[in-house]
DNA sequence: TCTACGTTGTACCGATCAGTACATAACCCG
DNA sequence: CGGGTTATGTACTGATCGGTACAACGTAGA
């Protein structure tokens, strides 16, 4: 029985959750430490630069797993129509069936933008370029392509937005199904 | 010259921007005293419950502004296509072509919508109501209608949250051009 | 002019903010 | 068993947080 396998990878997670619930200005360090079980003394140990650090690993462990589980898949796979149903599993799987808010969308929309703005540009113009890729390969010409992908990311966006604000979980499940329904009708 | 012509009511829009660019959170008193110009004693006179009261009225402000210049044409207009583009012209003017954040979106999206969960929650229900009812109208079925109007609410918050992270309010009139055109192939 | 009221600036409150310092403790390797 | 590194709890910093108290001000009506 080892006594605390603590790790810094291993606060990433929670970090996450406490800067989707609180946002980035919201997120006191008092409700990190509670939340994370670590004292001011291990959070400075493991990210050095505080707040701004764990906010920029967060971001980057989210870029990391959608680059992997869901872009690379939308760019690489033989088989564009299932790379992009992949994409809709693994964005409901991911954002816990509209339970869980995307973090990049909620860094976007404040002041916080400016603080992280490389990454949330990049974030989601990797997205809608890998789906582009996709529905171009199912023989969607180029320009509506990139219009539908716009239109499905933003889709998704929305659909969080929306889904939180009725606290209903469904609606956001209903809203993935009727955007996949689009991708498929080429 | 009169002095200062400042009424409550003045300083409602300026509130309206600070809590758009910082979120609740991150709304601090002394960047509402500075962009409004007000010291805290005129603040507190005109609000007495503080931040609290202050983001209270403006989102009733914005349900106001929303109710006679959205969802009223969007039920009541004679001729249903008609009241839905003048929702759209109404919401590119509104959030200035996607250089301007929802404040309800921003407020849904982080635990500032526990404490206006009734603002935020009718806020999007009735716009959503209101423009199935249009759709309707416009000859679609009573599910149909309902949930085109939530792909369309959340395509317009979406779309806002992506042209903000790419700092391209062109992506948002563009996205405006194409939900508006899905309202109209019926 | 005098008074009454709406408005304002300023000083102050305790609480909390992010961040630092540092002594101690747990751990790993020899 | 050492000894060195890694991790952690605690106490502290100055700044800022939201909010209150209150005296002084401006103006309008009598």
């Amino acid at each position: 029985m080892t006594r605390k396998p603590v790790e810094r990878g291993d606060v990433i997670p929670l970090l996450g959750e406490i800067f989707r619930e609180h946002g980035y200005a919201g997120a006191s360090l008092s409700a990190i430490t509670e939340r994370t079980g670590l004292g001011k003394g291990s959070l400075y140990h493991f990210f050095p630069d505080g707040k701004d650090e764990m906010a920029r690993v967060v971001l980057d462990d989210v870029a990391d797993w959608f680059e992997t589980q869901v872009f690379a898949p939308l760019r690489d796979s033989e088989d564009a129509a299932a790379g992009i149903d992949h994409m809709f599993r693994a964005v409901v799987q991911f954002f816990h069936s509209g339970r869980r808010v995307c973090l990049v969308g909620t860094f976007a929309l404040d002041e916080t933008r400016d603080r992280f703005a490389v990454e949330v540009q990049s974030y989601f113009s990797a997205w809608t370029r890998a789906l582009a890729s996709a529905l171009r390969r199912r023989g969607l010409k180029t320009r509506h392509a990139r219009e539908t992908a716009e239109d499905v990311v933003a889709g998704i966006q929305g659909a969080l937005v929306l889904a939180r604000s009725q606290d209903d979980p469904a609606l956001f499940v209903r809203a993935m199904k009727r955007l996949q329904q689009r991708t498929r009708a080429v």
